[in-house]
DNA sequence: CTTCTTGCAAATTATTTGCATACAT
DNA sequence: ATGTATGCAAATAATTTGCAAGAAG
């Protein structure tokens, strides 16, 4: 969480497009909904903004690959919580840490390894998909 | 886990290669080792049949995002383990599901998830890195 | 023999960067 | 004023793909 850098209009617009979103976008659709607002934007000004915002610590990385996991995904979302992926409507769920029962590290301590943090993916299908009703969207 | 596909050279000896590595190798690092048996291995070849071997299920795309996440890691070992990502050495380590114990899921299943896999990636400092002898190699 | 795979090169996709100008502090 | 951020375009990096020739079944 390095220095804050400058407010300008684009960084704020960048933050606030991810976090109307209500997703974990990539960049791409970032610029695209940015460039609603701001039509001048360039991806170059987007990419530069997401790294300070991660730097900031104002957005997070999000630590799950897409099928090819060729793009990153963002995650305006800073508090520690795990992710589920659908595997039918791809959508990407926040669950936070409470509900879904913690992971025990002791034993990797207990072997020398000091632990700062993890990652927690959960993959299958989300109610809507699970249900008989009807198939994946 | 589709139709196994036609058994090739190349793809054995990708297969080894990743193997060999003992680590979670790229594609390019592939690619070079391949290259030292078969000299004229095209890195087409190399992407092609990575994508091949984790469709047939003899390797996995390793669920774990370098610093900028560019380019993709794979696992030559296929059984359901997590990883530890030491943050000084960057070295990835296998965990055993056995000795970090396993996650409760039983509340998101009980919301109506159906949950079919899931991965987890724990960041730290390993033993080597952790001691106060040495700082990160 | 027939079909899948290879090597090569060119094409895509995602992200980064150099530079002159504009804007925040 | 000073220096960081922007827009634009060109540069990199990682991965994919078309195609003619080669190898596997």
């Amino acid at each position: 969480m390095k220095q804050a850098t400058r407010v300008t209009r684009q960084k704020e617009a960048i933050l606030r497009a991810a976090l109307t979103s209500g997703d974990h976008p990539t960049a791409d659709t970032i610029y695209a909904a940015v460039r609603r607002e701001l039509p001048r934007v360039s991806l170059g000004t987007v990419y530069r903004n997401l790294q300070r915002l991660v730097a900031e610590g104002r957005m997070l990385l999000a630590p799950i690959q897409d099928d090819s996991g060729r793009s990153a995904r963002f995650d305006p979302e800073t508090s520690p919580h795990d992710h589920f992926v659908c595997q039918g409507c791809k959508r990407i769920y926040d669950v936070a840490r409470g509900r879904m029962r913690s992971v025990d590290l002791g034993a990797l301590e207990m072997q020398g390894f000091r632990v700062t943090s993890h990652t927690l993916a959960v993959y299958g299908l989300c109610p809507q998909c699970a249900s008989p009703r009807r198939g994946p969207s």
